[in-house]
DNA sequence: GCCCTAGTTTATACATCGTACAAATTTCTG
DNA sequence: CAGAAATTTGTACGATGTATAAACTAGGGC
């Protein structure tokens, strides 16, 4: 009676857990992308009823929910805070696996992106990003700032990244699919609209981890300049 | 035969087209977000039956997409390009509109990301872009990877931003969403994250248009710096 | 050791979605 | 004025999320 919310399954079969439910969701995610993380194929998965997941999670948002939490608690954050590297290499680094995972799975930062990224793997990650930025000589106000920046830059390029590999059928090697682009934005541009014809090569390799990189190295810099509160140069709000 | 695909429709009623069929999309993205965007629904709307959208597009995606680039067409272009205000303040007055028009129709910018973004309004975007950043004085290699980055930050911001909104009901008042976000962070940071907790006020902040300019201002700072392909400082890619 | 209760799982069901197929209807063309 | 072609619809199938009530299994009190 003291700690009956602790209680696991005095139910019947005691085969099935929140664990294994996102187990499969997230196999499920692996396999097909967001769009086969479906309440009956996780059932299915598990070798139960689809109505049997309703008795650890409320909905499919839920799960969603959860399976976004597990997500985040993959991502290796010790390293983030080691001294060790330049507060640079570690942001770097961090980036870099942020992309690879989720771009394994096809259609996670969907999920991710809409999603509330409140959970405690969420704000761990956040917590650490204070720190790092804490490091690079920043107020905590424009850490906390900074930090929000640079979770959009990451997740964004990785969306806009995403949204290019669901719809081209297998995922192709980097190359051929920068090559496919090239084609295509040459073809369609030509004439209409001459500077994109002329930068295609350039605009074709946005999906590299080079112009990842390159943009990650930029927004750093804005991030880490002198002077928080004025504008350095141009016109801030309205002149 | 010459030109059969110019054709209209030579069909039974005439009551019918592409613009009207993206009309009803769009009145059903502005009413009930990105989920309400439904072959049946948009039918319903138009008085067809679900099928007769088959007509006119192949499938969901086409219609999704065709979506995309008629909210694409309503960005103002024009005042991308005129060179009487400074290329800064054009800048910020596309993410600023892009803002408001996309955070208008919740959900839409869930259709942009998971969109190609490569019909002839977003090239048409993309090209405007790359002439601000000519203004900048960017090479056009840095142009393209630089408006790249633009178009990145202000779909995540927009992005985060649209998940928040959509996850609490009714839109509340901006004053009312920041003190919501800053109970729940104080709440549940207390003490496992520290960093968190004393930057709460400025971390429920977030979704504002204060932050979005920070950033917006940040970010253009780091991609205007002098120096083109070396990194200032900090390390590039691999020590 | 046994029954009762509470939590778990299932069966069934309904509404909604995308979309395939063939028939019917209407307009353009010859 | 017909024939043809394109459009629209009726019907249908499979898949989805989830509500409701019944069946089942395990643990706790006697």
């Amino acid at each position: 009676m003291t700690e009956m919310s602790q209680r696991r399954r005095p139910g019947p079969r005691g085969t099935l857990s929140d664990q294994m439910i996102l187990d499969a969701a997230q196999s499920l995610l692996s396999d097909g992308g967001a769009r086969a993380v479906t309440i009956r194929g996780i059932a299915a998965r598990v070798g139960v009823a689809p109505n049997a997941v309703y008795t650890y999670f409320p909905g499919k948002a839920a799960v969603q929910q959860a399976l976004v939490e597990r997500l985040l608690s993959e991502v290796d954050l010790d390293r983030l805070t080691e001294r060790t590297h330049p507060w640079r290499q570690r942001l770097q680094a961090l980036a870099l696996e942020l992309r690879t995972d989720l771009l394994s799975h096809p259609g996670a930062v969907s999920l991710l992106l809409s999603g509330r990224m409140d959970g405690p793997n969420a704000l761990a990650l956040r917590e650490r990003l204070l720190e790092v930025f804490a490091d690079a000589g920043l107020t905590p106000d424009d850490a906390a700032r900074a930090s929000h920046v640079f979770v959009t830059y990451a997740l964004g390029s990785i969306a806009l990244e995403a949204a290019q590999l669901e719809h081209s059928g297998p995922p192709p090697p980097e190359d051929e699919r920068v090559a496919t682009r090239l084609v295509g934005f040459t073809a369609a541009a030509s004439d209409r609209y001459p500077r994109t014809a002329a930068t295609a090569a350039a605009m074709a390799r946005y999906i590299t981890t080079e112009q990842f990189l390159w943009g990650l190295t930029r927004v750093l810099d804005g991030l880490t300049r002198q002077g928080s509160a004025a504008h350095p140069r141009g016109g801030p709000t309205r002149p």
